[in-house]
RNA sequence: GCGAAAAUAGCUCAGUUGGUAGAGCACGACCUUGCCAAGGUCGGGGUCGCGGGUUCGAGUCCCGUUUUUCGCUCCA
């Protein structure tokens, strides 16, 4: 473990002198959990989103894309259950530096007491030969009635603290009840604290006219306020999906692990609407389907595992992740949730509007339900970058550190170099960039040995370099030399584009998909 | 956010008990070699994370702060 996480620093090294990610505002002494893509990063991350954007609208014609904006209107976030889901109470244990949720403890206390009661009802049952319910009903027991008195009286107490948002209550109450630290055993408390994880701002210039909006927390919510929009403007009949590529923000309390947990962050989201009672059968087919689109980038079937929920979120019924073996271990990277009708519901609630889809087949009209598939772009990225990572040993006791990255996604993806910098070899290789430019990202390259010229290209995973000799300016042919077995072939010209077309485009990708 | 550790050139690090910064690699120019990095010459680059304090004098000692890494919590 200890070596993994050695490698992991090494990729974040890698990841900022090979310009695919910088910390953001370095000069600045940087900002905590930001990041910032580099020129090579950028064009990873873009050949990522392509792969998934086509992959979803071009393979499925019952998915369309849309592109919402970050802000949207405040209840939104209200109806979708964000506005009270984010907002947790937490308190410190001071002797065993351990975070709880200060809501979860008091519930907890709650939930000791109903034991209590339990067990003198359970027992009173069994001396009076009476159901269990039968015994409860009669609170004969006076030590039954005591709990139940203190129980409703906690729980009112709590209540109201809670719905007042009164955090000072909350750890008056923790005092009171004697709650210890189940590590430490102590009652020695922080404050309690609110933790939004919802960033504010303010739309609209003047103070008295202002109004508190939200960065969105998620892209999805995007996507159920455009429903009614795309079915209608599109005619898209059920079942059909809406894509859509985006940042959203979340406040993190801890964000850490370089790119894994950042506070601005890109999702790629895709939600399915289906007829109720239909959504497990859909649910299973997007979560066999995304795990083929990632093994289809061959990065190892064994990095990835599906992790299914057993605690699900207030709004599905069914929830699993993809997770990927990162050099941390199996972090999740997709998730896949049966969101009910929960969301669109939510929203024909608080905006009134009927959001309902009449169906010809059944010949009647009703709210869809809704599969989503939710992958993070940077956790997708950084997956990709970790497992293409490889400190090779070479013949001879050299080195190299190679980038094995997928060639379709790969930044650049063919470099031109002349083997010397002179006999007009230079302009023979421009010659051959000036027009494979215009189909590949190509590099140009003279410096420095050819050697070292092709350590370059491997590491930033150039799946190709092509190396002009006095022999090209014979007979017109190149070496193609091969990023991951370092072999070379004598090829013409004229066969370079078709070669790297057929390994580096998107298109052989999506092949494996169909 | 709480606790622990760290911060010196783009990178990896030296810097003796406090006496006003150094190496290797990288980078740039020129020469040389020419198919798998690390030949030669010359050159650019650091107010030692930031702000205070102690001192005649601080990279070095003290305090604060920021960032990073590791644990606690949460998640795409």
């Amino acid at each position: 473990m200890a070596q993994q996480e050695d490698v992991f620093k090494k990729i974040v090294s890698h990841a900022k002198e090979y310009g695919f990610v910088f910390p953001s505002s370095e000069i600045y002494d940087g900002l905590s959990a930001v990041y910032d893509y580099g020129q090579n990063g950028v064009e990873l991350k873009n050949n990522i989103k392509r792969y998934w954007w086509e992959a979803m609208t071009l393979l499925h014609e019952n998915i369309v894309g849309i592109d919402s904006a970050i802000f949207m209107h405040p209840t939104i976030w209200k109806a979708s259950g964000h506005v009270d889901a984010f907002n947790d109470p937490l308190i410190d244990n001071r002797d065993s530096k351990k975070r709880y949720r200060a809501d979860v403890l008091i519930e907890e206390q709650i939930a000791k007491i109903d034991d209590k009661i339990e067990k003198e009802v359970a027992k009173a049952a069994k001396k009076f030969g009476e159901s269990f319910d039968e015994a409860l009903y009669r609170q004969t027991n006076p030590r039954v009635l005591e709990h139940q008195q203190k129980r409703d009286a906690l729980h009112q107490r709590y209540s109201d603290a809670m719905n007042a948002n009164n955090l000072e209550e909350l750890r008056q109450i923790i005092l009171d009840e004697g709650i210890v630290c189940p590590i430490s055993g102590t009652k020695n408390w922080t404050e309690v604290r609110q933790f939004n994880l919802m960033f504010k701002t303010e739309m609209g210039s003047t103070a008295d006219g202002a109004m508190t909006v939200y960065l969105r927390p998620e892209t999805a919510q995007g996507i159920f306020v455009n429903y009614l929009n795309v079915q209608k403007t599109g005619r898209m009949r059920i079942p059909f999906g809406i894509a859509q590529i985006g940042k959203a923000f979340r406040n993190e309390i801890v964000a850490r692990q370089f790119i894994f947990r950042m506070r601005e962050f890109e999702q790629m989201e895709m939600q399915f609407f289906v007829r109720p009672g239909q959504e497990m059968e859909w649910f299973r087919y997007w979560k066999e389907w995304r795990l083929r689109w990632h093994k289809a980038l061959g990065l190892g079937d064994d990095k990835y595992r599906y992790h299914d929920h057993e605690k699900l979120a207030h709004y599905a019924n069914a929830a699993t992740d993809i997770e990927f073996l990162m050099p941390f271990g199996f972090k999740e990277v997709e998730g896949i949730h049966s969101r009910t009708n929960f969301d669109l519901s939510q929203h024909e609630k608080y905006s009134g509007k009927k959001i309902q889809y009449f169906d010809p087949e059944l010949n009647e009209s009703y709210t869809p339900f809704v599969i989503e598939t939710s992958i993070g772009v940077d956790r997708m990225f950084l997956s990709v970058l970790c497992s293409s990572y490889e400190e090779q040993k070479l013949e001879g006791g050299d080195s190299r550190v190679v980038l094995h990255l997928p060639a379709p996604l790969a930044p650049v993806k063919c470099a031109v170099m002349p083997l010397v910098k002179k006999d007009g070899l230079p302009d023979k290789a421009r010659e051959i960039v000036n027009d494979l430019k215009f189909d590949f990202a190509t590099h140009y390259d003279e410096k420095d040995s050819i050697g070292k010229r092709y350590r370059r290209q491997d590491a930033i995973g150039t799946p190709y370099c092509i190396t002009v000799d006095h022999q090209t300016l014979e007979d017109n042919t190149v070496t193609l030399r091969e990023r991951d077995s370092m072999q070379q072939e004598r090829v013409a010209i004229a066969d370079l584009h078709k070669l790297i077309h057929d390994n580096v485009s998107l298109n052989s990708l999506l092949r494996k998909l169909a």
